[in-house]
RNA sequence: GCCCCCGUGGCGGAAUGGUAGACGCAACGGACUUAAAAUCCGUUGACCGGUAACGGUCGUGCCCGUUCAAGUCGGGCCGGGGGCACCA
């Protein structure tokens, strides 16, 4: 049982307490079960905010994140959670970062790391890399300097080597949510295609002895091509622009446009003619002319494509805007091919749809799929292509120019180039005297540490700078955890193939693309490089919704929180003035919009069970959690309740249940009401419906509360009804189930409890009451023996008052029967 | 633009194709109390008729369909949310 690892910013929040809440269930029920349940806790302790601590208030990113670290896990004591804190881990410590600069060696020695040239977004006044959701509208989001593109080494993770079975095996993941299947498929984003070759030629005609390499998921469209493009970060854009300024200046203007999704968006789309010539792979002596176009991606396919405007929307625009050709060279089956295309070729709309092949030579009249494979089979016939799968997925870069972060264990010497740090000299630890007073790496500039001989040839060297990327912790925590303590390993290999997969895994949505994908990936590798034997880390996923509240506005346009806001109805005051104040809609809590609750007080005021119980009735757990004052009061009234029937079963005095038979009519139902609620709270934890569970324990103690207490029978049955609510609340509140537990005089604590057992007989029924309804609309309901026959049924059913009324007299025409559903009466 | 999910009372939400609205929140009425809090009891989908018990009609975003029977299945709209986004 586990779930995702909290960052240490030393304030719990209302998200963790669901998240957390919602694993101690499992955790809890899985346990009374009888399992051997492993729920572990650790920090993700790595990452920027303790460096922005560290420049803010002068704080070492160390100290700050263990401070955190120590107040959090003492906010974390009062939840109750079932957590084994002797396993607790700190990515941030030598001992855990250590064995990550191990692995990260064997990765490169299996060929799964590497490093090369890459493209980045770079921000020139904090001199470091951004990832692309840190560039916002071209502009770094705290300098706001305009970011720009660089080449850069970086060292990257393989995750494309498995793409085709992180991709394939998503299939297995059968206890994962749809959505993050899906998610992950699109990430994955697998195409099949064709690269093409398209030998060029100069503005005179005459061949360059190169070749341009397009990839293309239509290769049946390539009798429609109108030019070709290049991106403009390709090599042969490079070269070009070494003798042409005009492009080289377009170049650059590309470059300084950034990445960031904000950017390509308002990017129009542009073109630089480069004056070259490709020859068409089909038809003899036909060229189009070779651009240099904006939206070309570098990172995906050839970084180079070929442009078809009648079947690609993109092209089209592309050739309206230059003035290229348009030829339509698919159409639909059942439209008139001459109409359709002399429509197609003067319009702005792309077809992209499903037709057969025209003007296409030896490609007429196949449909897409027969043309696609056709072409294909010709361009390898005459070398001039392969037919090829192309996947959006990326290498996945993990260097960052950061301090608080686990460093590259790598040595850079000019003679040898990168070299491994030697496992003896491992941990590369980071140094602790460090200053943040100018922007960049602080490990970039400081004095001593990155000086080092070169472990392979003993001259001086320097060690490499950058930290990983904080994914890679969350990679693999999971197996630490089966282990914390092992030394010479990462994990001991028996233990993690004894607890792993991880049986239910528990976060945000959020991370159902990156971190999610990192993880299979990782395990993926560590299994390449023999530490355990496995592919998937995690075989059940369930990911949580938000929890949100209201926002509110004062008259100045100021977000206000919650606590210094009284609602009355639908109006709401400001507390210190009493203004009136805008109610807006409810969102995730956030610190920007001010909406939060704090736990700590919710804790302290009503306590864990309330707030846990709350958080489970409310809202089913995948769904957003509609945080409320009411809410909490209800949960917190409801254990009171609970508290007074436990007190009342308390005075009963301990008793034995006797025969059921002996026992009144309602004491008779409230025990078969405990075995209805055993019944059903046990298949809806099964099933995540924690809030139906709920639902139905306070039907139960609402079925308790109805027994009146006139006889011994009556008692004894109050007396055990209590005892198994205590036990079936357990998972969900678990002090007050304990404190039940205890009252009742039971000696063993609950905690160490079996889950109970129906008794399915309990559950049998001797009469069934179904519904009676005349074409479709219930008319009444009857009570019939439970194994009554069909004819039972109809005949009782007939019989009713409002049955007859809605037949008239006249007999009717059909009688469905559906034993123990209902009948339904078919009037002439 | 592409892909996915979701639309049920005043609100959060229940409901293997079979009595829609379980359970809770809020609201209202009552009991207890000098009073309040707490607690307990009751009412609460809409509309129509009836002094009343009660009876009737409509009702799960809208339209169409499948079925003896649709919140649930299929098709088409409308609205909300999410993911990806110049991926060739």
């Amino acid at each position: 049982m586990l779930e995702m690892f909290p960052y240490p910013s030393g304030r719990l929040h209302m998200g963790h307490v669901r998240n957390y809440t919602l694993g101690d269930v499992v955790a809890r029920f899985k346990k009374a079960q009888g399992h051997n349940v492993l729920h572990p806790m650790g920090w993700d302790a790595f990452g920027l905010p303790a460096e922005n601590a560290a420049l803010e208030r002068g704080i070492h990113p160390g100290t700050w994140t263990r401070q955190n670290i120590k107040d959090m896990r003492a906010q974390f004591m009062p939840l109750g959670l079932s957590l084994d804190w002797e396993r607790e881990i700190s990515t941030c410590e030598p001992e855990y970062y250590r064995h990550e600069q191990k692995m990260f060696l064997d990765f490169v020695k299996a060929g799964l790391a590497y490093r090369k040239e890459s493209w980045v977004n770079w921000d020139p006044v904090e001199n470091t890399v951004l990832a692309n959701e840190q560039v916002i509208d071209g502009k770094g989001w705290r300098s706001g300097a305009v970011v720009e593109q660089r080449k850069l080494n970086q060292w990257f993770l393989k995750i494309t080597h498995f793409a085709e079975d992180l991709l394939t095996s998503i299939d297995g993941l059968e206890r994962w949510p749809d959505k993050v299947r899906l998610m992950q498929q699109n990430w994955i984003g697998r195409s099949e295609g064709a690269r093409v070759l398209w030998p060029l030629l100069d503005s005179a005609g005459k061949g360059i002895g190169e070749k341009l390499e397009v990839f293309t998921t239509r290769p049946d469209t390539l009798f429609g091509a109108s030019f070709c493009a290049v991106s403009p970060q390709h090599p042969l854009a490079a070269k070009l622009a070494e003798t042409d300024t005009a492009l080289a200046a377009f170049i650059a203007e590309c470059n300084k446009a950034g990445t960031s999704t904000a950017t390509i968006e308002a990017a129009e789309k542009k073109g630089y003619d480069t004056g070259l010539q490709a020859l068409h792979p089909f038809i003899e002596k036909w060229t189009v002319p070779v651009y240099v176009a904006n939206f070309v991606l570098m990172e995906y396919g050839a970084g180079a494509i070929f442009g078809c405007p009648g079947h690609d929307q993109r092209d089209m625009d592309f050739a309206r805007k230059y003035d290229l050709r348009v030829s339509c060279v698919v159409a639909p089956k059942n439209e008139d091919a001459k109409d359709f295309a002399a429509k197609l070729e003067s319009g702005n709309e792309a077809f992209t749809g499903d037709g057969v092949a025209i003007n296409s030579d030896f490609l007429d009249g196949l449909a897409v799929t027969e043309a696609k494979r056709a072409a294909i089979a010709k361009l390898e016939k005459i070398k001039l292509g392969t037919g090829t799968v192309q996947y959006r997925l990326r290498d996945w870069g993990v260097s960052r120019q950061r301090y608080w972060g686990c460093p590259v264990p790598i040595i850079h010497c000019e003679g040898c180039g990168a070299v491994p740090v030697p496992d003896k000299d491992l941990p590369v630890k980071l140094p602790d005297d460090v200053t943040f007073d100018k922007p960049g790496n602080p490990l970039d500039r400081h004095p001593t540490w990155k000086h080092v001989d070169c472990p392979a040839c003993g001259k001086t060297a320097v060690r490499e700078t950058d930290t990983f990327d904080t994914f890679i912790e969350s990679s693999w925590y999971f197996a630490r955890f089966c282990s914390p303590d092992s030394t010479d390993k990462p994990f001991d290999k028996k233990a993690a193939m004894a607890w792993l997969p991880v049986d239910q895994y528990i976060g945000g949505v959020e991370h159902a693309v990156l971190h999610l994908l990192y993880s299979r990936f990782f395990t993926r590798a560590m299994q390449a490089c023999g530490y355990l034997d496995l592919k998937e880390p995690f075989g059940g996923l369930f990911t949580q919704g938000m929890v949100c509240h209201e926002t509110y506005k004062s008259p100045e346009g100021q977000w206000l929180s919650p606590a210094d806001v009284t609602k009355s109805g639908e109006t709401a005051v400001r507390n210190a003035d009493k203004v009136p104040v805008t109610v807006g809609r409810s969102e995730k809590m956030s610190k920007s919009k001010k909406n939060t609750v704090d736990p700590q007080h919710i804790i302290d005021t009503y306590g864990a069970d309330a707030a846990r119980l709350f958080m489970l009735s409310d809202s089913p757990p995948e769904r957003d959690l509609e945080w409320t004052d009411a809410g909490i009061e209800g949960a917190w009234r409801y254990l009171n309740r609970l508290w007074r029937m436990a007190a009342a079963a308390r005075d009963i005095g301990a008793r034995e249940l006797p025969a059921f038979a002996s026992l009144s009519g309602n004491a008779q139902g409230v025990v078969r009401h405990a075995h209805r609620a055993i019944h059903g709270v046990t298949e809806d934890l099964e099933k995540f419906r924690f809030n139906s569970a709920v639902a139905k324990v306070r039907e139960f103690s609402n079925a308790i509360g109805e027994l009146t207490l006139d006889d011994d029978g009556a008692k004894a049955a109050y007396r055990f009804a209590v005892g198994v609510l205590a036990q079936l609340i357990n998972p969900l509140a678990p002090h007050i189930a304990e404190e039940i537990w205890a009252t009742l005089g039971n000696a063993n604590p609950l905690v160490d409890s079996a889950w109970p057992k129906h008794d399915p007989a309990m559950l049998e029924e001797s009469t069934v009451t179904v519904a009676v309804q005349v074409n479709g609309k219930l008319r009444g309901t009857i009570t019939v023996a439970k194994n009554a026959d069909k004819a039972i049924y109809e005949s009782t059913a007939l019989a009713l008052e409002g049955v007859q009324k809605y037949l008239g007299g006249k007999p009717p025409r059909k009688v469905i029967v559906v034993p123990e559903k209902i009948v339904n009466i078919v009037a002439a």
